[in-house]
DNA sequence: GGTAAAACGATATAATGTACCAACTTTGTC
DNA sequence: GACAAAGTTGGTACATTATATCGTTTTACC
């Protein structure tokens, strides 16, 4: 089981995380032989200057600030697309939103837990889980290819019970 | 583990799951004091038109041809709404439409299976599977309030290594 | 340096969902 | 039945999310 629920829910040093998401996004372009180009990058960053979920509006809304030109939505989408195709983000889709994958590269798929008071995101891969949902599919006669789990509540800072 | 995975995906008698839906529709109305009115009826059964999922707009071109008169999507809107808080229907995020529940009343959280050939989707609920997204979530400082699983892949009917 | 592929800019438009307010219907009470 | 309150619907306008299209620019490669 791998999470970065630790450090996405408590106070912690951000910029770490943001760093290592722009090395993994270079070693994972390298490797995939495809372009991080400035817009990419530009969408990379904005979408890992938090633990929330980011719509593909407020990219565009952002995106003026950080490269001094007015970007339009189908190149956002596109510089999306391609991200979610390298799988270094992610669409959570009840919120029609994404946010930076912690660990991309690894092959995993996700359980996204979305804080319901503060919005923050992070997720968790568990194989034991993702081989009983496998299980429980193919009882039904399912064929599993790919799948999403979203789960809402109560992170860990939001939580009263939680001893900080 | 409860599905209706097997009658969804293969040929059967749509319209006893037609009328089935509409008999636990008008008890769980009385049982919530609740109006099944004409709209919300007629939305309903659109959605039970099929086992695949609905979008609204499509909901809103298909009334006319069953009440006669036009309904805006406010309307058709508040239909879907009022069904979804009686859990008569679910929402499936990714698609941005709605889907009937084959066993509204109990409780349950499911797992939705949307096959990517024909469409169709079925749900399976297994408290094993509830309770080790609960757990996992739980390791991870999550407190879970809800969960939406979809998996995609291929059915009974459309996968080819299925004998029918 | 010529060429093909990839990426981007720009405009328009599609698809999904909601705010708002007026009008109508049902329900309960006198 | 008359009335008030609550619930429901009609209708317009608008907000938000996403894509189609096409011409231009940049990059990669020989
Ligand atoms: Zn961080
Ligand atoms: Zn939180
Ligand atoms: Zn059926
Ligand atoms: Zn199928």
């Amino acid at each position: 089981m791998i999470s970065n629920a630790r450090s996405a829910y408590q106070v912690h040093d951000h910029q770490r995380c943001i760093d290592a998401a722009l090395n993994r996004a270079r070693q994972c372009c390298a490797a995939a032989n495809a372009r991080l180009t400035p817009i990419r990058e530009t969408v990379l960053l904005l979408i890992w200057k938090s633990h929330k979920p980011l719509g593909a509006y407020s990219i565009v809304e952002q995106l003026p600030a950080l490269t001094g030109k007015r970007i339009q939505p189908p190149s956002v989408y596109r510089a999306i697309e391609f991200l979610l195709e390298l799988r270094l983000i992610h669409r959570i889709p009840s919120l029609n939103a994404f946010i930076g994958c912690p660990f991309p590269g690894s092959e995993h798929s996700d359980v996204f837990m979305v804080c319901r008071q503060c919005g923050s995101a992070a997720e968790v891969s568990a194989d034991n889980l993702n081989q009983l949902i496998a299980e429980t599919t193919h009882k039904a006669g399912f064929q599993l290819e790919s799948q999403t789990v979203e789960v809402s509540g109560l992170c860990l800072a939001c939580n009263p019970e939680t001893p900080h």
